[in-house]
DNA sequence: AGTAATGCGCCGTTTTATGTCCTATTTGTT
DNA sequence: AACAAATAGGACATAAAACGGCGCATTACT
């Protein structure tokens, strides 16, 4: 019998692989013949795609006789993210703080979300994010109510300083201090601190060659430069980080 | 001449594929020519690898010329998750309550993942998911010091509680009152309350017939029945929600 | 017993993934 | 300017996969 195939793109298979496993996720059990249907191709291939994805782990079940069909756990591979390298940062930082608040009803499963996303990462990757953690502080969860804060931080000067710390890069900032004076620096972001509401950066200042601390709603501007800055000036803070947890 | 071919196991693509993209996400570029010896194939089949993962939408860029290679974007792809229902939920709550605290240095990428979160879902599980989270409440911040709590929560109960309340299942607990009266009792868990390190349920009492809130943490052993209970109860509570600020 | 579903083995056919050549192009080095 | 090292990609033959179709065993519901 004459066999027609029509080839619909490129790598029909593992095409058909996702959409049949994005099918299978929906409520109610297709059957293979449904499968076959909506795909253009014979019950057989269907069977082996299914083969071949439950060797990929997926947990596919097919249930015999009338009213059969064929499923996937429901509660399975919900939720496929693909986070860029700052997500992921932000991703384990949130989970700490939340995880810092001990309200564990519904924080059973951060360890296993920790673990696939750190598992995620190249050999290079976990190494920078190990390093990067250590430098994340967060303060204990009944420390001294701070002062009222100058409002939220601006977007611009947040994002610019994350991307400096994250990438160790100098940062160019116009401070204000609590007397109002205002200075233009040059710091270094070794350390970030969190104390409930407000974040503080302890940094070494290039412009005075000293190690100093800044709140982050305390920056007006923010502007990162190109030189990196190693973490060897670091030292000088670890004395103090005693008290803090670390991430 | 002859052309040796050994099939390693299945899909050698797309395992190759993987592989690739895993050994792209190093560092340093490598050569096409350190990819087909690694893999043990041409360097023309990993050239059509290569067009094959851009044609999916991974950024990988190549240098021609002496010093060249094939990169990948590093900051691209770290951080492949592949979440469970309830691992979902649990992150995006997470998230919320990690938002609550406003300490937005870290959290610029958030709503960037609760997007990707969400739009990952079926169309059933976004609503299943759109319902659980008027279900789940968060008290202002600044709360009235409670109690303290007599330890942590079991993790068999948080466990247990925490699968009834997202499939809507009625759980029997045992309870004990602040005064040390001990009860059981046949709960449909309706809402959840965080007031910051301590869950509540508001749950309707089914043999009293009555809404009850219960301190997770005084709920000493808790076990899902197979009943489903509706959500048609739960206006008993709406009045009261004003307070909160809904997940 | 009949029916509707999966599971799986076998075989012949079609498609494609691969290897081997080849050329063009880019780019840094000598 | 010449060379070397890298990617990009075309052409072609072929072994290996993917596929379709068939049949039979199995399972569960009516």
């Amino acid at each position: 019998m004459t066999q027609k195939r029509s080839r619909a793109d490129a790598q029909t298979r593992m095409m058909r692989l996702d959409q049949i496993a994005a099918q299978l996720k929906g409520e109610d059990p297709c059957t293979v013949d449904d499968l076959a249907r909506t795909h253009g191709v014979s019950r057989r291939t269907i069977a082996r795609d299914l083969e071949i994805m439950r060797a990929q782990g997926m947990p596919i079940e097919a249930e015999r006789g009338r009213g059969g069909g064929v499923r996937m756990d429901v509660n399975w591979g919900v939720g496929r993210l693909n986070l860029s390298y700052a997500e992921s940062v932000d991703l384990l930082i949130s989970l700490a703080v939340a995880e810092q608040m001990n309200s564990p009803l519904f924080l059973a499963q951060m360890g296993s979300i920790r673990r696939q996303l750190i598992a995620s990462f190249s050999k290079e990757k976990r190494r920078a994010v190990q390093g990067i953690k250590k430098r994340i502080l967060i303060a204990e969860h009944a420390s001294l109510p701070v002062q009222t804060s100058m409002g939220q931080p601006k977007p611009r000067v947040v994002q610019t300083l994350h991307q400096a710390f994250l990438n160790q890069k100098l940062v160019e900032i116009d401070y204000v201090r609590e007397d109002g004076a205002k200075s233009k620096r040059t710091i270094a972001p070794q350390y970030l601190l969190l104390c409930s509401p407000v974040w503080y950066v302890l940094a070494w200042d290039h412009l005075r060659d000293a190690p100093r601390t800044f709140r982050c709603d305390r920056i007006q501007r923010a502007t990162e430069g190109f030189e990196k800055f190693s973490l060897q000036d670091a030292k000088v803070f670890e004395p103090a980080l005693d008290h803090y947890n670390v991430l």
